[in-house]
DNA sequence: ATGCATAAGGTCAGTATTCGTCAATATACT
DNA sequence: AGTATATTGACGAATACTGACCTTATGCAT
């Protein structure tokens, strides 16, 4: 049922549960591959896929003898960096879909709670909603209105 | 008569039924219309008007191979002497301060964290922000739609 | 130093799946 | 009759996975 790509997600996890306080974990996409039984690049679509910024996540990598592949967690230094952070991966529009799956990895990664994400998904439907069948606002003009009003509740919870 | 919507929907309730504490169900769209000989569209209608946020629901999906839909509920419905008290204390329209003072009220029997607070006014603002700045509202049809806002807000979080 | 062999990892396009959207139509409820 | 809700189906978009081909780093031999 679980897709390779869950797999292999959940094995780098696992690494990273090793041991707590740890920021990076690297490993070698060859030995991976072989490990799981599946061509090198798989691994890169797991890392392109799961371990992204919009997840918390950074990865750098060499080639070459001696190459590696290294995933660190990002971590903030101060609140602002957080907002700023929001706003990367928020933009200046965005779907109710992208929405959604930006709420899911903010919960998973501990930012908001389950309640603090129900809240923003009544209030973005709401926005929608009322932005389409009351004003008659064009489909694109209504993912500005999103992404707006994303930025803000999520930036309103950096805060405190 | 109950509709193919209905049938379907208490389909999803019985799964949750199922078992005490289960918080998700997960199911594949094509099976599951393949199941009541509808087209996999009539899924979506089913989630979109019935396992709504303000319902307490929340819905994640994936396409693509190992494609998946999961309901995730959120907070137990609430009973309806209590949706309709809420509705009573808000009206059909609210000033903000009145809104404001009904959030803090609710902080204060321990209903809503500061958290939870802080984005309903955030999106309370949004909205009367934009209404004002972008489309022209006026003032009494701001606060119209602020009550609305309100409402499916704070009826989502299930209070007690 | 130079150059080449070797040893990594990256990219991209193709294929198969699976879900979402939207507009048109049908049905049910005042 | 008119509005709201329900249903359908054509089309589009996202995801998973593979394999062929490309790029970059290392280090040894000259």
């Amino acid at each position: 049922m679980a897709s390779l790509t869950e797999i292999i997600e959940s094995y780098i996890n696992e690494l990273f549960a090793e041991e707590e306080e740890r920021d990076y974990v690297s490993l070698r996409r060859k030995e991976l591959a072989a490990f799981f039984g599946c061509v090198p690049s798989q691994i890169n679509y797991v890392l392109r896929s799961r371990f992204t910024p919009e997840r918390g996540y950074l990865v750098e990598s060499q080639r070459g003898g001696h190459g590696y592949i290294k995933i660190l967690r990002i971590c903030y230094e101060m609140p602002q960096d957080k907002i700023n952070h929001i706003e990367d991966i928020i933009g200046d529009s965005i779907s109710e879909q992208e929405a959604k799956s930006i709420l899911a990895a903010f919960q998973e990664r501990g930012l908001i709670t389950s309640r603090e994400r129900l809240l923003v998904e009544v209030s973005l439907r709401f926005t929608d909603e009322t932005g389409a069948s009351v004003f008659n606002i064009s489909p694109y003009k209504r993912n500005v209105l999103q992404a707006e009003l994303l930025k803000r509740m999520l930036g309103s919870l950096a805060l405190s």
